[in-house]
DNA sequence: CTAAAAACTGACCAAATGGTCAAGTTTTTT
DNA sequence: AAAAAACTTGACCATTTGGTCAGTTTTTAG
């Protein structure tokens, strides 16, 4: 699985070849299809392998009744996810760029319905005064937009700043403080004059 | 090249065949051969097109000296590309998810130089007291990460915002709107406090 | 008009692909 | 201890792949 996550982020499910993944296992191509049948099966295995990380990483988001912490507990943790499992991360990218066709029904449903429930806690904040008014859902897609870029575009981001062995650790936190920065910022939950950390 | 560029978006290079593209573009496969020599070739000549309007979609930010409405502009214009060339946005995509194998140079030196530029051109705004302290490489960067998802990720949001077929001109309106609010109020370019519009 | 150059294409090929299978080996069950 | 079940794998196959090429058609130049 692992194996196969590597090279489905790597050449997308067209692209990868089973012998491929087989070199990369370190195993004989026929016994990759004694286990998941066909590449098909295989790819769908890792895509849910994926979408059950994801969904457990949303859990977190909304148990504590603090804005603030709330946001920025979720942006660490989608960042600890971007820096940990890059590949995952990639592969889910691929589907989506395709068009989703093999995960559309799970977008729209339970990832549908989770964002239309979070989308409702944050608009509780706003109308209790929490925190200044926003289009929830897009405050949700710019977290995701901006967590996942640091997994799917590491290549870009690193050849700009300029790091030749890859972004450091250093790079992820500074990355993830700027997020939270403009996510707070946006949602006014931080005195915009403030200097950054 | 836009045929290709359609294939090899839905496919990504290794995935994308000769015959999809030939028959994408109604020719004979020997065809494009003949006029590209390779697949390698030919998608070299999409990625240097997309380059290409990527880099003059850049000319435009900086030749004011107010920051709300350069950045505004600079959005917008992003959004515009993000619409109109979906195809282009994800076969750069895929090469930045495959690790920019052919492009890596191109980061590194023009992309990298544009970035340390208009960097510097922020870090000015701030210093004449334009704008609020902000890392300004990074906010380059949620501007292209929050613009460029909405391309490259369409099917997640349409999804999401169960849309049946595809997103709206409006959907892309009010996206360009959140993203523009959420750069601003990172810079303190708008109160907070303000309704969104 | 003509001949040479350029553009085009159907038919083909070697290599790579996803997948199968029979013949084993190892592990589990009884 | 032996039978059954599960696992492993080298060799193989039909199909698809990127790419070629000889021959035809179209365009250009004198």
């Amino acid at each position: 699985m692992k194996a196969a996550e590597k090279v489905f982020a790597e050449s997308g499910f067209r692209g990868a070849t089973t012998s491929a993944i087989a070199l990369e296992a370190d195993l004989p191509k026929a016994n990759i299809h004694y286990y998941f049948g066909t590449k098909e099966k295989l790819y769908r295995a890792v895509l849910d392998d994926i979408v059950d990380v994801w969904l457990s990483s949303f859990k977190g988001l909304g148990e504590s009744d603090d804005p603030a912490a709330t946001l920025s507990d979720y942006i660490r943790s989608k960042m600890e996810l971007s820096k940990s499992r890059p590949e995952a991360s990639r592969v889910f990218a691929n589907e989506l760029i395709r068009g989703a066709p093999r995960i559309n029904t799970y977008l729209s449903t339970e990832l549908k319905d989770w964002v239309d429930d979070k989308a409702a806690l944050i608009d509780t904040w706003i109308d209790q005064g929490k925190m200044a008014p926003v289009d929830s859902k897009h405050l949700i897609f710019h977290i995701w937009a901006l967590t996942q870029t640091w997994a799917d575009f590491e290549s870009q981001w690193s050849a700009i700043l300029g790091r030749e062995n890859g972004l450091t650790d250093e790079d992820f936190e500074v990355a993830t403080n700027n997020i939270i920065t403009t996510v707070l910022r946006t949602c006014g939950l931080i005195p915009v004059s403030a200097r950054q950390q």
